[in-house]
Parts: C-alpha cells; structure tokens; sequence
DNA sequence: CTTATTGTGTACTAATTAGTTCACAATTGA
DNA sequence: TCAATTGTGAACTAATTAGTACACAATAAG
C-alpha cells in the first residue's frame, strides 16, 4: 500500500446508512452519499464498488446493530413480558421524540423492494428472519422459566412480534401519535398470553 | 368545449395509481405513468397537473378502495372474529398468489414518507385513520352483540389491527411464506380477546 | 364552411442522475 | 532522493428526469 486512507470506511458506511435509512435507496442521490460522508466520488467507488453495494452493506450492518439490539433488550433479567414492554415503549419514545420517525430500516427497504430486487429481497428477508430467532430464543427461554404457558408457540409468538413492530414503526411514521401507539403496544403484549 | 378527451379520467387514474403502488412515487418515471396510461405528457399534465398531484389522486383513490374492501369484509353476517379471520385470511392468499407481493400502497406509501413531505403524510395519515375508523366501527356493533368482552378497548382494538395489518403485508412483502403469515394472523386474532 | 376552442403528439429544455477519467497529491520502500 | 503505488478532487459523460412549447387535429357553435 503507498499512500493511506484518509478517512475511516466503517465511520463512512454508517452515514451513508443514515442517508439511505432516511431518504430510501432511489431518493439518495450520489451527491447526497459524498455530503454526508465528506468523500469524493473516486473514494465513495474505491471502497464500496457502488451505490447499490453500499445500500447492501448499509443494510448488512443495519442487521448486526438491529439484532443485537434486540437481542441486549431480551436478555435483560426482566420477565420476558416486562422485557418486551419496555422494549416496545422505547421504540415507541423514540418515534414520538423524532429519530424514529425515520421508520425502520429494514421495513422502508422492504416497503422499497420491487419484484426483480432479488438480492435485496433476500437481505432483507434474512434481517426480519435474524430478529425473529433473536425473539423466538427468548420466548423459548421464558417458557423453560414458565412465563410463558407450555401450549403457546413460541414460534408464531416470534414471528406475530417481529411483524407487529414492523406494523408499529410503520404506523408510527405517518402518525408518531404516542397514544395511539401506546394502544397497540399494550394489546401486542397481551397476545404474550395470561 | 370543443374538442372531446379520447381517454377515461378514472381509467387512466386506475392505471397510474397501480403503476405508483408497484413502484413508489420517486421510482415512477413520467414515462411509465405515460406509457401504463397510453396517454401522451400533454394529456396527462392537463388532466393531473404534474406527477405530484397525481401520486396524491392515486392515494385518494386507493383509500376510497381500501376503505369500502374493509367494511365490505366486516359487514359480513358473521361473528366478528370469523368476519376478521377470513379478511386476513384473504390478504394472506393474495400475498402468496402474487398481486399482493405490491404491500398496500398506504403502507408503501408510509415507508417512503419524507418529513417535508407533509401533504402526502397527512393523505397517509387520514387514510389509516378511516381504515381504524371501520375497525372500531365494527369492533363496537360486534361488543354491542356481546361478541367482544364489555371490558375490551375497541378503539385499542381498532389500532392494533390497522397496524397490524401493516406489519403482515410489509412482512408478508419481503417473505410471502404463507405459513409464516398464518402464524402472525392466528395470533392477532387471538388478541381479539377470549 | 368558418372560427374559436380544446385535446394530442412530438420535440424540446434544463437539471439531475450514476458512473468514469485523469491529473495530481501523498505515501512506502529502496 | 527516487520510483512505484495508491488515494483524492474536479471535470467530464451519457442517460434520464420532470416539465414545457407548439404545431396540428378534432370538435362545437355560428
């Protein structure tokens, strides 16, 4: 290697992900990408190939932060139940508090999606499928401890609690009313079971 | 006036609004909107002012569709949990056949929402408001004929299955595995209260 | 048939898009 | 110090964008 890097690509790839997470993949211009990382196009292309490679790296590492995200809520020594709420009320503050309204990243890419977007698709499947095991994991974990009745499937709890955040954030997009959220949140939890 | 419009307003109103709902606003090009329309850019500016304005008529018009589709669906003489089930259950068919893969466009629409863009965010809003609206319409008359717990919050109720619904179509957007929808319905409907 | 009026298709504009090229800057190893 | 190598910024390209201008077609009223 002759001459160094004068910027750091992890630094970069984190504010392009902001752009892509608030503008969407089509609304992001190039010129957009080089503000908000300070590069120029020649670095932009040298470390990431292009625009679409780095809204796949941007969605890769939107996965890692998102899963363990949720997984450090879950793992928190709380009743799942209590675990799951205060999980909820957080994204639930932070749409009503303004960052959130940027929606999640993984649903605006999947509201975004288009037929013939394989590859994208599948990040984005596989994302949704990540945060799903990361819950499935601990609803198991709270059935071996009896919070949760021996008859429900926790499988189906997973994925009923992946897809209604998803369903919340949305929402909570158009309308970051949080009443209004605090009114699904609450009936979300009760689907958990008695 | 003189000479006579060759093409049909809501015909072509129809075909835009598809066309807006497979591909977002920024990703329809006027040439698409021409082209699925068959009508020339004269034409066009001249019956929907600019692209914009129609993205808005389209928006109208689908919640105008998906408002009467509800309550066409909870009208039904059925116990509401059935009348609902069998709603989901339809939204679940169209996902894995195909048509739905597009998600609704009110959520896609949602997704893509910019914060200045607030005139397309209040169309969104209002739009889920009047899909809550039937719910809680409906989710009262069936309390009334004892079919909901005189303890449950149907406005709560109402929220909960607007946004759910998102969430499965969004979901059911990037993974149309039935199965998986199924759980997510089965669950939600358990929510309706025992 | 003539005239006024409105619809339509073609060709344009000016801006923006993603992506490339290339001269030059900055570094390492000899 | 010198050559080889790699990063950077500015200027460029070719395509596409939303929107406009205008000649011409088609009709209604007289």
């Amino acid at each position: 290697m002759a001459r160094p890097r004068e910027f750091d690509p992890v630094a970069a790839l984190e504010r392009a992900m902001r752009v892509f997470w608030a503008k969407g993949y089509e609304s992001t211009s190039l010129d957009d990408l080089c503000h908000a990382t300070g590069l120029g196009r020649s670095s932009l292309y040298a470390a990431f190939v292009d625009k679409r490679e780095l809204y796949l790296r941007a969605l890769d590492r939107y996965e890692e932060e998102a899963a363990s995200r949720v997984a450090a809520a879950l793992a928190r020594p709380l009743p799942i139940r209590e675990a799951i709420a205060s999980f909820l009320s957080r994204i639930i503050d932070d749409i009503a508090d303004g960052p959130g309204r940027r929606g999640c990243f993984i649903g605006n890419c999947a509201a975004e999606l288009s037929r013939q977007d394989r590859e994208a698709g599948a990040r984005v499947r596989r994302s949704l499928a990540r945060v799903e095991a990361v819950f499935r994991d601990a609803l198991a974990r709270a059935q071996a401890r009896g919070e949760i009745a021996a008859t429900s499937d926790v499988n189906a709890l997973a994925r009923f609690l992946t897809s209604g955040i998803q369903g919340l954030r949305l929402v909570g997009k158009a309308n970051p009313d949080r009443a209004a959220l605090d009114d699904i949140a609450a009936v979300m939890l009760r689907c958990l079971g008695a």
